[in-house]
Formats: C-alpha cells, structure tokens, sequence
DNA sequence: CGCCGTGTTGACTATTCTCAACCCAGGTGG
DNA sequence: CCACCTGGGTTGAGAATAGTCAACACGGCG
C-alpha cells in the first residue's frame, strides 16, 4: 500500500525518491482501530501523532452541557495534529469515525523528519496551513451559510479532499458519516440535517445510499452552496503565473492604496 | 515600548536576554494603520507577515452574496498567519478594527529567526497551535451555543487574551468591536446582537460603554457561556505536575482501555 | 426474536431574522 | 454656528428558519 501522506503532500511539491522513503517509513506498523473508538481524549498529555491511513477519524469536542461538536474529519493522508506535543494536553478528542489503520508516529520522529528534510518540512507546512484554513472556513460555513448550504457545502468539501488522495471515482465517493455526526458537523439537529438532505436528494443534486455519496450535479451544488476550493491550497508550488484574485473585495479601505500617514 | 509579542511568548517559556533582542527587532520599524483599513486582501500573494503592536485588527472572509464572517480577531503580541508564505495566495483578508501599529516582518527574517532561536521556534508553534485552538473553539462557539452564550463567550475569550498580554485593567478592557463587527463574528444579526448585550447588561454580567468593557461577574459569565480556558493553553511549558484531564469524557469509546484487534 | 442504531416523518414551538423606524454623537460644509 | 449627514446603537412587530417531541420503519446483530 502506498502511504496516502506521500500521494496528499504530492499535491504540493514534487517528492523525491529519498523523501518519499522516509515519508513511507511512517507507516511501518499501523494499527487497526475500530469504529467510534477515542484515538486521544481531551486533557490527555499529547505524545505521538496519528496518521490515518484508511478510513475516517473526527476531532471534536464535547461541551458540559453534552452537545457534541466535530471540528474536522480526517481522511487519509491526513495527520491528526502534526505539533500538538508543543503543548502538554489536549484541548480536544481525536476519534474514529469508520473502522480505521492509522500510523502512531513519535515526536521525535516528526522533529528528526522536519529537521532532515526540508522539502518535507515544508510540504508538511502546507498540510497544517491548509488544516487551518479548513477549520476558518467551517467557521464561515457553520457562521454564515443556511442547512441546506451548509450540508452542501460539507459535501463539495469531502469531495475534493477525497479525489486530492485519489479516493473518489468520478463524483462517487465514500461518505461514512451518519446523520448524527452530520448534525454535529453543522450545527443543526439530526432532524433538520436529515431534510436538508432530502431536499439535496429532491433537487437532483445528490444521490447517498448506503455510505456510498454521488454528487450528480457537481455545478449547482457548487453554486448553491458558494464552495470556493482556494482554501484546500491544491494548486502546486510554483506552479504557472500566479493567477488573478478571484474573491470580491474586501469591504475595508486597502492599507496599500491609501497609506494612513 | 516592549515589543507585546515578547510578553506573549512568555506565556509559554522564559527567554533569555538574546532571544527577547531578537524578538525586540523584529519591531523595529512600526507602521501606523487607520481604522478599518485592509492589511491584506484575499487573492493577494503572500509576502509579509504582520506582527500587532497596537490596536486590533482581524481575519474575515466575505462571501459571495456579501455576507462577512470574521474568522478571528488579533490583539498586541499576535502575528497574523506566521507561516502564510508557504502558500502562494491568500484565502482572507486581514483588516483592522481600530487605528493599529503593525511590524512588517519578511518570510525570509521569520525563516532566519526560527532557525537560529529553537526557544523562539518552539514558542512560535505554541502560538501557532493556539491560533488554531482559537479558531476551533470558534466552530463550537457558532455551532453549539446559543446567541446569549456566543456572545459571553468571546468576551471571556477576548478578556483572558487581553490580560495574557498584560492590557487589562482588572476585569476592564479595550473593547473596541462595533455590535456590527460582533454580529459578523457570531453569526448573528446586528439586532440580535444588540439584544443580547442588553441582556448581559440587564442581568448584571457586563458593563460596556464607549469602547471599554467590564466584566461585572466573571463567574456567571464563565457558566453562562461554558467557558473554559483550556484551549489558550497559557500553562507555562514544563509547568508542575500535569493537572487531571477537567472537561467530560467523550462519546467514543477509548482505543486505549478497549484495544480492537 | 427482539433490541438498538440509524433514518424518516409530522405537528408544534421558539429562537433568530427581517424590516422599519428612530435616537444620538461626532464630523463636515455651508 | 448651525444644518445635515453618517455610523453606530436601540426598539417593535411580524416572518421564517430551525428546533423539539414523538412516533415509526428498517436492517443488522447478539
């Protein structure tokens, strides 16, 4: 099997045959988890680092009064908190989602890494930058965008990162999160979440049977739930002329065009 | 005047004399930055980083049909978006709130000084990692809570990383939002933005007039809103024994105690 | 066989939004 | 010096999105 972390950073930088070796070396011995099973606690001291190699885990967090809300997901490829062992404790659970091979990759490891191969040390720059802008932009979607908007959004989401390891088949992927944990992503009630998703159905845009997720009509979903994948960062380094901006203006005076002296 | 990133970075380890001078020039040559004003536009390619000396300024998106989301705000000792020069575009804006003195500081000088200082580069992860803890408390803050709460919440975010930098005065400090800004940072409207404070001013939790706010009962507003600091992580590194995990345990169970082979 | 997790549906409720007005302070220009 | 204009804050009334509660269907598994 190849190490779905060498096939996502490739989306930023060209490996070579030497920093794949050392990328692949990660995933040595991985680990089976079962479905629904705590990878890490909140208030755990916070030593080794997760790699997911197959299926889904979630990060969440649970509030005193019970409600519980999932702040990411992470599909393969992804390392669940490259750094957190900066900090002592976790703020923060890492759980499964589906039944799951993960990587436990040691501090040490990740700082001998960065140390030694800077190509890697930046691609894995890339991977907690672009970690970021995801959660910014789940603020944005759980913020500002309606039910339907923002199921759809999720989705477009899930999509693209799933095709970036080579996991979608055309627009069909798989999409093992139950309504529940839906809800939970989104903010809304299992209820609601579930008739947004008809709606989704209804309007022939999506078809979700069984785990299995086909987006019918990539476009309008797109459109109507204002999905702008410049956030995922899935243009490569380097790559052609930088291209225009393509998001409207801010709604601030520009600092450059009228200096404040 | 000392440099507040300094005073930040002290919340995580002491430093000595040569890598608070470091830290010093980085100040070296402050800009003054009107009110609402944009430092950095969405779409912009990513040169610079800013350091805040004074004032506030903040993180937002705006979407397609004109609705802005702020996705975080910036007090003295921040940087924005440390390592933002590895990607090639912006995916937001930074824009001021008040009148604010910035430090440009140049990809390349971050690159030397976190080269040279490992302390400094192992503070600046801890900043980093807290940005990032910041933004996801903030997906549970739009998620879960409930208008009044988000509201309670940010101000107990807002005050304890005021005072972490040393500018409040007691349970007093620069609040310098407008119910219009806060709404966008909620995702509420600017009425019910209103209403809320006035409901947190009716039951005697806050006083805030002109610019300036002040905690009336940090307690009931610390239960209100289900703050809990944890996720600042203003713990010093290496601090006494490690405390008891505090917050409630999760939904899953632990792959620890339950190993799934 | 029966239970449990998941998904679905209906009827009612409530939190939050929308729209619209109005107030007030500060700054600007006549 | 005053009139006006603008940004920010406040209030009321009605509308709408999303939540609550409750029931039921369905499939897998002990």
């Amino acid at each position: 099997m190849i190490n779905p972390l060498v096939r996502k950073l490739s989306n930023y930088v060209d490996l070579p045959e030497e920093d794949r070796e050392a990328l692949e070396s990660l995933a040595k011995s991985p680990k089976a988890v079962a479905a629904h099973t705590d990878l890490i606690h909140e208030g755990d001291p916070t030593d080794g680092v997760y790699l997911i190699l197959t299926g889904w885990a979630c990060r969440y967090k649970i509030l005193p009064d019970g409600q519980r809300q999932i702040m990411a997901y992470f599909v393969p490829g992804d390392l669940c908190d490259q750094r957190i062992f900066v900090l002592r404790r976790m703020d923060h659970c890492i759980g499964t989602v589906t039944p799951t091979t993960v990587a436990v990759i040691a501090a040490q490891t990740m700082i001998d890494l960065t140390d030694h191969y800077p190509r890697i040390a930046r691609a894995l720059w890339w991977s907690t930058l672009v970690d970021e802008a995801i959660t910014r932009e789940w603020v944005v979607n759980v913020g500002q965008r309606d039910a339907l908007e923002r199921v759809a959004h999720l989705i477009c989401e899930m999509f693209v990162r799933v095709r970036a390891v080579g996991l979608a088949e055309g627009l069909s992927f798989d999409f093992p999160v139950t309504q529940t944990e839906l809800a939970d992503t989104t903010g809304l009630t299992t209820v609601h979440t579930n008739r947004m998703l008809q709606e989704l159905r209804a309007a022939g845009l999506i078809s979700l049977k069984g785990r299995r997720l086909t987006i019918l009509d990539l476009e309008r979903l797109v459109d109507l739930s204002m999905f702008n994948p410049n956030y995922l960062h899935l243009e490569r380094e380097g790559d052609g002329p930088a291209r225009e901006p393509h998001g409207p203006g801010g709604h601030h005076r520009d600092a450059n065009r009228r200096p404040s002296t």
